[in-house]
DNA sequence: TTATATATGTCAATATGGCTGACGTAAAAA
DNA sequence: TTTTTACGTCAGCCATATTGACATATATAA
């Protein structure tokens, strides 16, 4: 335990790239997520409203299902959030084609318009680490990333040539 | 806003390029705290004391305000967790020397296994993540989480020479 | 056709971890 | 001596998560 110098050993990290690690995930994240958690705010939402819009930004006519598999929550507490949304015309729901069980949840305009608010914010600050970073760091950034989640995860990214195994490991 | 795909310009990315960037943070913060949340929910704890195990873990003798300081949460809602660690005798409180208002934060001993118990979990996961990337992609890694943080974040890092922005650049 | 399983919604109760505002105490500093 | 600082605490509010139970419509299997 007390033995975490070990070098030699690649499954064991010096205290200091450890704790440097965790840190730059824990300010990163906590100053990443800080001015949308503002903007939304405005509008009497939180964090979970936020994630909803952007998930049912990115796959519009996804079922609510399929939703709750990504945020891993439970139906209920997504239901509170969702219906709030429906209700004050963020998000539109209508019966599956095939399946009429199904809601398909999509964007409203008024939806779509708070996705961008929310999104330019998150992009200028990505695109301005990208810039100062450079592409060489960019990549490993993304590598890393990757790399931290669990299978399950991964293979969300599995359409993504880059971010593969094989290629990252050379 | 519709014009994303003007890759000319640096300010702006690609909308998959944007996308990727967001939910990897997400899915990969995610699956790095659902472990230790599993671990302190055995103790009856939750990620806000996890923090502060951490961060008093790291910095041995700090005080509350050094504490709010890095959490950016009031001290009501410190006190609560804070008073529970105390109380439960994972975290010890004694006066300042110079300062006597002041109550110098320590994990005790039996706060330290639990630190331990928290961080060889991630420890693993980092490790992982780091050997399968390689050492190029961890430095990537690094500048670009250290430059999606805030100024003032930044300087948390400042000691650190492999991030400061002349040497990111080149 | 009937029975069962699935997709979704909802009610109720509970917990965590944030917040604001008000007030108190001890000690340092002016 | 007065004021400021470091810290704590009480009370109440809000957002977001949980579990468990139950309801409805629809799809699917027996």
């Amino acid at each position: 335990m007390a033995d975490v110098k070990s070098g030699a050993n690649p499954l064991f990290l010096r205290e200091e790239e450890l704790r440097q690690a965790m840190e730059l995930l824990f300010f990163s994240y906590r100053d990443f997520t800080a001015e949308p958690d503002q903007i939304l705010s405005r509008y009497g939402f939180g964090r979970a409203h936020h994630r909803v819009i952007y998930f049912v930004g990115r796959h519009p006519s996804m079922t609510v299902s399929e939703l709750l598999d990504i945020l891993r929550i439970t139906k209920q507490s997504l239901s509170r959030v969702l219906s709030q949304l429906v209700r004050e015309d963020f998000v539109e729901q209508k019966p599956g084609t095939e399946d009429r069980r199904q809601r398909l949840l999509k964007l409203t305009e008024k939806g779509k318009k708070l996705e961008s608010e929310l999104i330019e914010n998150q992009r200028r600050r990505i695109a301005r680490a990208y810039r100062i970073a450079g592409a060489d760091a960019v990549a490993g950034f993304r590598t890393v990333l990757y790399n931290l989640m669990d299978e399950d995860g991964r293979k969300r990214f599995d359409h993504v040539e880059a971010l593969q195994p094989a290629i990252a490991r050379r």
